[in-house]
DNA sequence: TCAAAAGTGTTTCATTTACACCCATGA
DNA sequence: TCATGGGTGTAAATGAAACACTTTTGA
């Protein structure tokens, strides 16, 4: 029962956590009453998935989140916790909103999790504290994330934007605010790098705005309008083994769509 | 130096703050390690202005900022703090970032306050902890505010945005980004009530417009585009006094006004 | 040979931009 | 009467939307 700090890969460090320490020594380790809870997308299938933890003792699903150490950036952080999460490092991943209205807290849904831990907790534990926490979204490539659990979780899993369940807590308003703040971005900013394979077809990427935008696009109108970016290029090679003619396979061109990220895409004004 | 509850107005209460007792109670008081400043924004003679103090014992200028107490909404803490600088209630005021990196911390900067203040501390003071900072930016009526310094500041002034100097901290990074938002949220957004008085000129607004979004607009592109979102009604009445043919005076209309905030203006998708 | 999705252009309509003259007022 | 900014419209260019047929493949 020992907080150990595990080096994977030789390139970053890990707190592999345990719960039962982690309740005892949050308060030293942890910025107070500050957490991150991620909204973690990926694409597969054609679909636009989440991915979500089952919290041991709750029977509920709930975005993976977790604390912030005391000398550690919150940028670091929500990093960190999207890595353990997903074993992926330098995606696409952005604060979105802080959450902090006196009702998402529930102190008895927590100290019912701390009893059925079997951990004794004052009315002064740091867990059962006032928490704010921040939103971060993250846009992953569903089929590089390996999808783990956590100390607090007994399962971590995929799921379809539209069968997301009753999450604990207050983590739907996090869910839809994340959404809504995607689809702002759409329209001033590139997206598909991080949630997309590198190489993809365009119907592939139209299928993902679709996704997101929650409504059907004009194939020729799109193709025209993507490329009229200049972020993407489309290769020689086709996708084939499917029951129709192949379609040509595409890769975002890094540095046009960097630069695109930057820039913002086509402003109103 | 006591802390004592003003009540105002009969509608709302604001804590009346002292310095010396805020640094000793704040530990008690306020949610830890947490901070809230505001970029407030105004809109007077054709310049838009920022509302900043100037900070005791520091020789430098800040925006105006607070904590947020244990039992209060984040939301409402913005509200009071935003309340104490202007008196103004009811305004545009919204969350645009969370600030957390560890550099922005500043412990030896922070000490030397106390010093100058004669308060005792020990390292575990809560007000030398590491503090992450929720950016606010608000647009009130600068003929209806009335600027009051805090317990902390000496003077409380609006700057103009292009003359701002080198703030306290990190504030000038907060600034900019709250007016980097402020321009993002102008392709998307109705903006002008609140910054403007209830009657305004066509000029004015697009004065408006221009000072936020850097550049030159064209006069009658401009009166198109925003007629057409429907917003505005033009009064009968005119401006006079002036050397020239006398401008129409508009007006918002507030229905719409607050449906095109709530719905948003024309995405791009 | 059939089903299924891919590739491709044009026309129409809406939006955006550029641009200039006369007007009403106070000084 | 002059200087100053106000009010107004049109033409051209650009961008967005609607729309259908032929092609290639695996089954």
């Amino acid at each position: 029962m020992r907080l150990v700090f595990v080096s994977q890969n030789g390139s970053s460090n890990e707190v592999e956590q345990d719960l039962e320490d982690i309740l005892q020594r949050g308060g030293e380790l942890y910025h107070p009453g500050f957490s991150i809870d991620c909204a973690i997308f990926g694409f597969h299938a054609n679909q636009l998935k989440v991915l979500l933890l089952k919290v041991k003792n709750t029977g509920r699903w709930a975005l993976p989140g977790g604390f912030m150490l005391k000398n550690e950036d919150v940028e670091t952080a929500a990093a960190r916790l999207l890595k353990a999460r997903t074993g992926l490092e330098h995606v696409f991943l952005r604060q979105f909103y802080l959450f902090g209205d006196l009702a998402r807290n529930d102190e008895a849904f927590n100290r019912q999790r701390l009893r059925k831990e079997n951990i004794q907790a004052s009315a002064e534990h740091w867990f059962l504290q006032r928490f704010l926490t921040l939103g971060y979204y993250a846009l992953v490539d569903f089929a590089q994330a390996v999808p783990r659990p956590d100390y607090i979780s007994e399962d971590c899993a995929w799921w379809d934007l539209h069968e997301v369940p009753a999450l604990m807590l207050d983590h739907n308003r996090i869910l839809d605010k994340a959404l809504e703040t995607l689809r702002l971005q759409l329209t001033y900013q590139p997206i598909g790098y991080n949630l997309l394979p590198e190489k993809f077809t365009m119907t592939e990427l139209q299928c993902l705005y679709e996704t997101i935008l929650g409504r059907k696009l004009d194939r020729r109108n799109f193709l025209r309008r993507i490329q009229s970016y200049g972020i993407l290029r489309r290769l020689d090679e086709r996708r084939d083994g499917v029951a129709h003619k192949p379609p040509y396979l595409y890769r975002f061109d890094l540095p046009a769509y960097e630069q695109a990220l930057r820039q913002g895409l086509n402003g109103a004004w």
